[in-house]
DNA sequence: AGCACGCCGACT
DNA sequence: GTCGGCGTGCTC
């Protein structure tokens, strides 16, 4: 027997199987760590164990023995590469990819520890440059020289500019001349915060809720609970109460927040709570204080990690508890192999460690709430909003193409100009929101009607403030033409409707008004996105202007309306998840007017008003959608109903890829007939990027396992017949 | 990464 | 010839 190792994730090169011979008398199994020769000098190193195989693929008299299995303990790691080992099995990644996810750790080590060469005494390094110009030492020469400038030389400095190893240094440090110094800081991003321990009141039906979760987590019941309460109800609250139970049994907790969401205030109330036990992730901190932070989670410095999607990989010894908010978040869903989703993934490692999952939201995914109907998690309502007095917002339809018709070519309808002259006078505020998803700002001919797209990618390019086009997969970017380039037409111009021209007509609309808007360009300086919310939150301004970034996790309590300019923009971009997604943004928007005391209004304007996910967000009622959405997924075997997967074919050779593909569509054709629906292959959405063909293949069946098999032989295949091709493959699962 | 191999200039 | 620095390429 054989065993497939991997030895080192640091390093692109090592970044691949190496096989070793298992020793008759060794047990070895996938998930072990072993002890392996390596390399000419047969240094030993550690490795992990992926999988066992009987097949030598390389010259079997040059694979060396195991030389010894480290029993499997239960370290935090080892439950980490079995989470990594079952992500390599249900979202089909390579075992690497998959170790990189989950132990982002160790590609960070480096710029941690990091070295620098520091000079001793500058006379022996004269001294030991006139040596070296003698003898022509050229590498010696070139790190000296730049030691004497500077005295302090960091090592990767060294190898970037000068070509100069570790080789060249050693020697110098062995004479004295040098020192080879190891620096290992520790950057803290938090500041110690004072704590008000303010405690929170629950209301009946949350304490109920607390209370049974409690109840069921100290029976040792783990099955997954869902909270679904509307906007408002006070699930953050429910949390926090859950989390301070598991606490106090010692246990540690994950929470995770779409990075959208993690607001200051969101952040405040978890501290005011938890004070420094709690640390928080996100993509502002540097590699090394995110290291840093996972670090001091290892040694049991902190108990409670906050954060995004990666989050979930804490190396917590202790792990309790994992909070998903805001549940529904497409951010959930990892758009890197391996294409793992939150949740499930949360729930194999909280099985893996006898812990808790809890998920909330007002508007569930029509996937987990299928699970929660099904029995698989514990389903809690929260209907009512947790501040007295506060309630649903009074939400209402307005047809566009009747506005048209009587004459009126305005993005704003007349319904919601009144209204927003009526809150102005009132001193209230207005959320103007805008649905640009699937929208992009791309040029278009009017004569000849073509659009300007990249020549390396299949997507048409984007108009930037600055004047130039840009495509926004490959970077590449043209200054913007004066005329059509197709039939020389001078009438192009960008298409759609953008923030910046909602605010330019806002402003001529409503003259007197106070504008504010919120977009990629007004966020994009550091902490712009929460300087713009609190300026406007502290009433610097009567409107807010923005897109999805503007109706998540902020409280505003004295906004009284919330106007969605396009609500349908999201309703044909073509997947079958875009009448969720309308109805999620629809009700996460209406959710943000009447969170004060006083009585909110929402106008949703739309093209197509007797939508299903319209219709049903007006009434803020889930379950009527929910109904409605399953009819849909159930006649045309859409998950939650069916599985569905995506196989990917990457490669520079269009006719390659296009053969291989269709070499697979038959395999799975012949081999299940009939179990497994083959759609396909087509191109992908976007079929070419950086002159890379993208073709694509779905698989569509009622069993997840048949799929899972069907993947494993496509992935045999692919190893049987491209080694070390440029054609790669990659799975996207759909669940 | 870390190690050995082999090239090539310098010293004896 | 031999010694040893320095660039390169491989590791099952």
């Amino acid at each position: 027997m054989y065993a497939n190792v991997i030895v080192d994730i640091t390093h692109e090169q090592l970044d691949r199987v190496f096989q070793y011979l298992i020793p008759s008398s060794m047990h070895v199994e996938a998930g072990s760590q072993v002890l392996v020769p390596f390399g000419r000098g047969n240094r030993k190193i550690r490795g992990y164990v992926i999988e066992c195989t009987k097949q030598a693929e390389w010259d079997p008299t040059k694979i060396k023995e195991i030389l010894e299995v480290y029993p499997l303990q239960r370290t935090v790691e080892t439950q980490l590469i079995q989470l990594a080992a079952w992500m390599k099995r249900c979202y089909g990644s390579t075992m690497i990819q998959a170790l990189k996810t989950v132990l982002p750790m160790q590609k960070t080590v480096k710029p941690i520890e990091k070295k620098y060469y520091v000079l001793n005494r500058k006379e022996d390094a004269l001294a030991a440059l006139e040596e070296a110009k003698r003898k022509r030492w050229k590498a010696r020469v070139r790190l000296l020289e730049a030691l004497l400038e500077s005295e302090l030389l960091p090592a990767d400095l060294a190898l970037q500019r000068l070509n100069v190893t570790s080789v060249v240094a050693k020697p110098l440090e062995a004479k004295g001349i040098l020192s080879i110094v190891t620096e290992t800081t520790y950057r803290n991003p938090l500041h110690s915060i004072s704590l008000e321990q303010k405690k929170i009141q629950l209301n009946e039906d949350q304490s109920k809720i607390v209370s049974s979760i409690c109840n069921a987590f100290d029976r040792g019941e783990r099955t997954p609970s869902y909270i679904h309460g509307i906007t408002g109800s006070g699930k953050t609250e429910v949390y926090m109460e859950i989390i301070a139970h598991v606490l106090n049994q010692n246990r540690q907790v994950i929470v995770l927040i779409p990075e959208i969401a993690l607001t200051y205030q969101t952040v405040m109330r978890f501290y005011r709570r938890f004070g420094n036990q709690i640390s928080i992730l996100n993509s502002r901190l540097s590699p090394g204080e995110r290291f840093d932070q996972m670090e001091r989670a290892r040694k049991g410095e902190i108990n409670v990690m906050i954060g995004p999607r990666s989050a979930l990989f804490t190396p917590f010894a202790r792990l309790g508890l994992i909070v998903i908010d805001e549940e529904h978040e497409a951010a959930y869903k990892s758009e890197y192999s391996p294409k793992y989703h939150a949740r499930e993934t949360a729930i194999e490692r909280a099985r893996l460690c006898d812990g808790m999952v809890i998920m909330g939201s007002a508007t569930p995914s029509v996937e987990a709430y299928y699970k929660a109907q099904m029995g698989s998690y514990r389903l809690y309502r929260l209907k009512k909003r947790a501040i007295d007095k506060s309630h649903l917002a009074d939400v209402s339809i307005v047809d566009l193409r009747e506005e048209l018709k009587q004459g009126n070519r305005s993005i704003f309808s007349r319904q919601l100009k009144e209204m927003i002259k009526e809150r102005l006078e009132k001193k209230e505020q207005i959320l103007l929101f805008l649905n640009r998803r699937g929208y992009s700002g791309f040029v278009s001919c009017r004569s000849c009607g073509k659009s300007i797209g990249c020549p390396h990618c299949d997507v048409s390019l984007t108009a930037h403030r600055n004047g130039t086009l840009v495509c926004h997969y490959c970077g590449y970017s043209i200054p913007m033409p004066q005329k059509c380039p197709f039939c020389g037409s001078p009438y192009i111009a960008g298409f759609g409707l953008g923030t910046q021209k909602v605010e330019a007509l806002a402003a001529q609309e409503f003259p007197n008004a106070k504008l504010l808007r919120m977009d990629l360009d007004t966020t994009s300086k550091k902490n712009g996105h929460q300087e713009i919310l609190e300026q406007f939150a502290s009433g610097e301004a009567d409107i807010l202007i923005g897109t999805q970034m503007i109706v998540k996790g902020h409280d505003f309590p004295n906004v009284t309306l919330v106007g969605i300019l396009a609500a349908d923009l999201s309703l044909y971009s073509g997947d079958y998840r875009s009448a969720e997604r309308t109805f999620q943004l629809l009700t996460q928007a209406a959710g943000r007017a009447g969170r004060g005391k006083k009585p909110g209004n929402v106008i949703i304007q739309t093209y197509s008003p007797t939508h299903y996910s319209i219709l049903t967000a007006k009434e803020q009622d889930y379950e009527q959608f929910y109904e409605q959405e399953m009819t849909y997924r159930t006649m045309l075997q859409y998950p939650p109903k069916g599985y569905m997967m995506e196989l990917l074919i990457t490669s520079d050779n269009e006719i390659e890829a296009e053969n291989t593909i269709h070499g697979y569509a038959a395999l799975i054709q012949n081999e299940y007939n009939g179990t497994i629906k083959v759609i396909g292959p087509t191109n992908a959405l976007v079929g070419k990027i950086k002159d890379t063909y993208r073709k694509v293949l779905y698989l569509k069946s009622l069993k997840e396992a048949l799929l899972i098999e069907a993947k494993d032989r496509i992935e045999q295949h692919y190893h049987r017949s491209f080694p070390n091709g440029k054609l790669r493959i990659q799975f996207d699962f759909y669940q």
